[in-house]
DNA sequence: AAATAAAATGCAATCGATTGCGAAAATTTG
DNA sequence: CAAATTTTCGCAATCGATTGCATTTTATTT
């Protein structure tokens, strides 16, 4: 029990011979009030260990200098590192950050929007779930007039134009395809989830497009769908082995599947790449290590959180 | 502009004709509120589309009903499953949870402090800065007896005894380096951060007790100080190439540094593990694909947060 | 010096929920 | 049926900062 009580504008209103207007005024330099009695205030204010009551000012103000920020999973490689983007940008400007995660699921994501808006935040930054199928639990948070940012994992809303941050993933997923065709690769298979998610759709899409323009023959049974987490490799490279014949090439839509495809494939013993090469997504880590069997394609994390949360505030 | 106000216990007060701190009681379920009432509150503050204000509700309990973490970065991949596991613990409690990264800077830290305290949050979780030499911008958070979790990189303090979670850092170091003796080291350099991080001095003791178990003499030529960022492996691999004996084991002391080393002793030309093998950190992912050339020292994150977060709370 | 304009400050209501205490209503007991 | 309990509920103060408007003080002008 520390029975300290908490300094007050009203005590420092006492002391200085003021009133708690004035004292407020001071403290948030608003011009109405004299320099010195400002200097003055701050001084005493410091001196008296003041330190601000969010909530009544909240209450009163009716907002929470808060930005909330969902996405999928914060134990992943590149959604950490666009956080850490948003956090250091945010910090920043001097807002707090709630951080909450989806895991995936659209239901879990409905209840973080829930909360978020209780804490009634100033502003949302989110990266949809995979099987979120559409933008209806966002609509509290549109009609109360909350700005919405979307990043990486993004949907277009029928009314609602909110800004997003995306890479290019069409051309990410050309330029990966591309890699493996210049590699030589004639059959190449491509890893993808579900195609809800504009990510995953448009890297197919660029898949497709390589395909076309280096005349390779698009063959639906090399188009694998999976959940694309660390248990995805086994799945998938059990797929590859039951095809007639085996592709040469594999263009892995995500960061963990490549590598956990390429694990797999090891384990059978397929050499990577002679036999077959890959392409994967944003593991500089282990791109740079293991070169050249796999090759990755670069998304900024960091930079794409700092742009996201700029263009929110 | 969105001009609707906001449902209040008083409109719901009134449409049932009832008195507002009948609402409230009943809202939170009190129990000198009879049960159907309970129900018939319930029932048309769902109708109304009521939300409680937080900032009311927290001004007049004097508690924010939010956990702050504080951390040195969140693009690692330690640390990140570290605070997925925290979330996901604290997010299940009914807390919310603010984030803030130090990035291995006290003085930051000492910011984020600051902020989270005006933030009035319940708890902190934190992990220390690896320059952090003290806990004295800690005092305000213990003065007002906030409770106090250190999670991986902790630090005693002199009076204030807070609860910590950590690994067995002695061990891991030990396990490391006997690691690579049972593979036929005998030269084995250390790579480890500055000693102020209990992490960092604890996982160097346990290399020593290894060596000293296996009777390898110690040379503290073979022990090297950096920061363990990415750019650290250059400048470590050419000092081990100015020794006269280039060793035959390497054991970082975390997970980037190994996988930085690793690749700038590839470009040197060094085979990894025939020439030099190295062991790091949790790098499960790396690991599991360049296997056996890094091993590694499981270190689990996402346990380590639900556990700090619970031992919270 | 009086009048007018401008700059500083104070008054008091407000934000919405919580809670100690007392009052009314319902239930049990004698 | 009245008295004693026990349940339910309402009154009004409170949390601390903000802010529109009124008022006082100071500066400027005629």
């Amino acid at each position: 029990m520390t029975g300290k009580k908490e300094v007050t504008i009203y005590d420092i209103a006492k002391r200085l011979n003021l009133s708690a207007s004035t004292v407020s005024r001071g403290l948030n330099g608003h011009s109405d009030i004299r320099k010195e009695t400002i200097r003055k205030i701050n001084l005493t204010a410091q001196a008296m260990g003041y330190q601000q009551n969010t909530f009544a000012r909240n209450l009163r103000k009716n907002r929470s200098n808060t930005i909330g920020v969902i996405l999928p999973r914060l134990d992943s490689n590149f959604q950490s590192s666009v956080v850490a983007g948003i956090e250091s940008l945010v910090n920043k400007k001097g807002f707090n950050l709630i951080i909450s995660q989806s895991r995936e699921s659209m239901k879990k994501e409905k209840e973080n929007i829930k909360t978020l808006f209780n804490s009634r935040i100033d502003g949302l930054l989110i990266s949809l779930s995979s099987d979120t199928s559409n933008l209806d639990h966002l609509s509290t948070i549109f009609k109360k007039g909350i700005p919405v940012v979307f990043f990486d994992r993004v949907k277009d809303h029928p009314t609602c134009k909110c800004s997003k941050v995306i890479i290019d993933n069409i051309k990410a997923g050309f330029d990966a395809t591309e890699h493996l065709i210049e590699q030589g690769c004639s059959r190449i298979v491509c890893v993808s989830d579900n195609r809800l998610s504009n990510v995953y759709s448009e890297r197919l899409k660029g898949y497709m497009n390589a395909l076309e323009q280096y005349n390779i023959p698009y063959d639906p049974k090399l188009i694998i769908e999976d959940k694309l987490n660390e248990e995805s490799g086994k799945r998938t490279v059990s797929k590859l082995l039951k095809m007639k014949n085996l592709p040469n090439g594999i263009f892995a839509a995500n960061d963990t599947s490549a590598v956990a495809i390429i694990c797999q494939l090891k384990i059978e013993g397929i050499r990577v790449p002679e036999d077959i090469a890959v392409v994967g997504f944003n593991n500089v880590h282990i791109s740079r290590v293991i070169e050249p069997s796999l090759t990755t394609i670069h998304y900024p994390g960091m930079e794409m959180g700092e742009i996201a949360a700029s263009t929110l505030i």
